[in-house]
DNA sequence: TCGCTCTTTGAGAACGTTATCAATTGAAGG
DNA sequence: CCTTCAATTGATAACGTTCTCAAAGAGCGA
């Protein structure tokens, strides 16, 4: 196998201009303290000859690496992408990390690893190892893991956590869950809804937490009770239907349920369906995520439409700027937007007189 | 900023180990001629300091960079992430590519480049003296961009072009677009469709052709005409729209349409709901993709499950192999198959005693 | 003009790995 | 036991960049 070398390096270039490797070098970083003139006679020299830095060489000289890391559930994605479960988390990250990462000169780079298992930080060590990048990005559920932050932390390397709280290592940035939560309570508050049901997602997910939180704030508020009416699934289809199910068979059935995840939301709905109820003439359904599905469901959902893509970006430019030595700006929270489609609707009048159905 | 080294690096194994730097490389890399009692030792201190090789200091010494790089359309894909139009195209290469990747010591790295202006060269190029990856994954359009493949083949990086026909540069994959289109068609025809609608794909993507291809062939076949049975759009929803509106406003118009993507399929379902049409009593729709959002439609739609993630895995296989220097074995193309759901049913029964309704 | 400081440029080492080639060891054949 | 050749190990030079530190130049006040 022959060796592939570089084709135009910052030798050609130095040379090409007539001035020292350094010299380029400085003018590639935009270091200060290069006399304009130079400077504009290297560019020259290096458009000219398509010069591009290598990465490898970049990184091996000590310095950065351009490359951000995004870490993902390996079991929870794998299991989505071979069902076609259609959340698109990963879509959303890579749109709103990948343009940001481009427009900076940084790459970012996908990594899956197993939080289910007892050598995360081997597979996470090795992965950094390899690969050393000048950030990382963590997703729930492995950005509230203590193992992982304090390996992150112990190595330096800069990390964002997403949907996680502030405090603690790390730059936690939060997409306003208990805020969200609160908006889609209100809003079904507002069309006259007195029972309001919760499918909450799993309990090792902060952000499951709060979401229940918004939503108890938001009754409590206007006075309406939470018993009773809040089950817990793992975001999953399966589960939202046992939830769905728990729910609907009540005598005192709620007449609105939000679901913390679009799939469990999908299967409130198969639920009811299932159960002979109109939506949303029986039951108002909001959903969490607004992944694409749920805008050419019959009819489409109601939806908090969770700002992933905007929150990867702003943690990709915090983890830039903390890479090039600049003061970073403060984490920004994100907060999401209730988009409203067909599947809310006023309550049954029934309810409208009786604002306050507390029996137990 | 302190200049960050690799904590453990090949000398500190060679040390421990109490060998020279070449004989750990030998081991990494699997190399013939290493005694086993050596092999073992090394292993050992390897497995003791958790060593892991520097993919960056592995590509500058002229080997390998262990990157993939998989080349999507960016004006394309951001449109789709935007819109949360729900492609899955992305995920599923992501599936397919990381996991095979990962499993020989890879990784995949997504780079979005633009089709529609004049440098696509530049950008690739640059993308490529970065990161120096392996081996390429084109998809289309750019799979049968001649810029492109000629770019890479002059600079001898091996690549795969996916959804692209046999012969040219570079390893071409297919996905069986005709055989799934016709695949598709027979389902039809055996349900009683003497009329069978096409909505295509547009021109400039071959794989678009093909599945016309396969779709006249059933036809022709089974005696039955394609006239004024075809309409083009352009894998999005409005062009889906437009599509369906034409050949359902047709005095003779089909009482089934398959078209080309799910978001033309979706469309079509949208408009035939607007015409007072019962799925699929009174037309039957097949849908190209089956990405996740088909399954919750109502009905559900029946679609081509096109075997993406298996192709870039198998890309993926085939140029890793060629750049080990292995002997690749033959590209395959990978069929598709018919994912029959509620969306298809028999033909109004009208048509069935004349199945042969050419007039023109 | 001299001497000082600050700015601009350059030279050479270092980064962690593999390629290349030389040196050593071991085995087989006479 | 010696020869021959292959198998195994090691030493050194790359690879392309940035870091460190030294040198040269420029500006400025006395």
């Amino acid at each position: 196998m022959a060796r592939r070398r570089q084709s135009v390096t910052i030798k050609h270039v130095a040379a090409d201009a007539g001035v020292s490797l350094q010299t380029v070098s400085r003018v590639i970083n935009n270091e200060p303290n290069v006399r304009p003139a130079m400077k504009e006679r290297v560019q020259e020299s290096i458009d000219k000859l398509g010069y591009v830095p290598s990465i490898a060489a970049q990184r091996m000289s000590g310095s950065r690496s351009y490359i951000i890391m995004a870490i993902n559930d390996r079991d929870l994605t794998i299991a989505d992408w071979r069902a076609r479960e259609g959340r698109d988390w990963i879509d959303q990250m890579l749109l709103g990390g990948m343009l940001t990462c481009a427009e900076h000169g940084y790459r970012m780079l996908i990594e899956l690893v197993d939080t289910h298992n007892d050598h995360v930080e081997r597979e996470l060590g090795a992965a950094i190892a390899a690969l050393q990048p000048d950030g990382i990005i963590l997703t729930p559920p492995h950005s509230e893991n203590p193992l992982i932050t304090g390996l992150l932390a112990e190595r330096g390397i800069p990390f964002a956590r997403i949907g996680s709280k502030q405090g603690g290592l790390g730059i936690a940035m939060t997409m306003g869950d208990t805020h969200n939560a609160r908006l889609a309570t209100e809003h079904l508050i507002q069309l006259g809804h007195t029972r309001i049901g919760f499918i909450a997602g799993p309990e090792e997910f902060s952000l499951s937490n709060w979401r229940v939180d918004g939503w108890k704030s938001a009754l409590e508020a206007a006075g309406l009770s939470a018993e009773g009416l809040c089950e817990r699934g793992d975001f999953g289809f399966a589960s939202g239907s046992i939830a769905a199910e728990k729910l609907l068979r009540t005598d005192d059935a709620p007449s609105a349920i939000i679901a913390s995840s679009d799939q469990m939301a999908l299967a409130t709905l198969e639920v009811a369906r299932g159960r002979g109820l109109q939506i949303p003439r029986d039951l108002s359904i909001v959903s969490f995520d607004n992944s694409p599905i749920v805008r050419f469901t019959q009819p489409p959902l109601t939806a908090i439409d969770q700002p992933i893509a905007e929150t990867t970006s702003r943690a990709v430019e915090l983890l830039i700027e903390n890479a090039s030595g600049k003061r970073p700006a403060e984490p920004i929270s994100v907060p999401g937007k209730l988009i409203v489609r067909a599947s809310t609707g006023k309550a049954p009048s029934a309810n409208l007189s009786e604002p306050r159905t507390r029996s137990a």
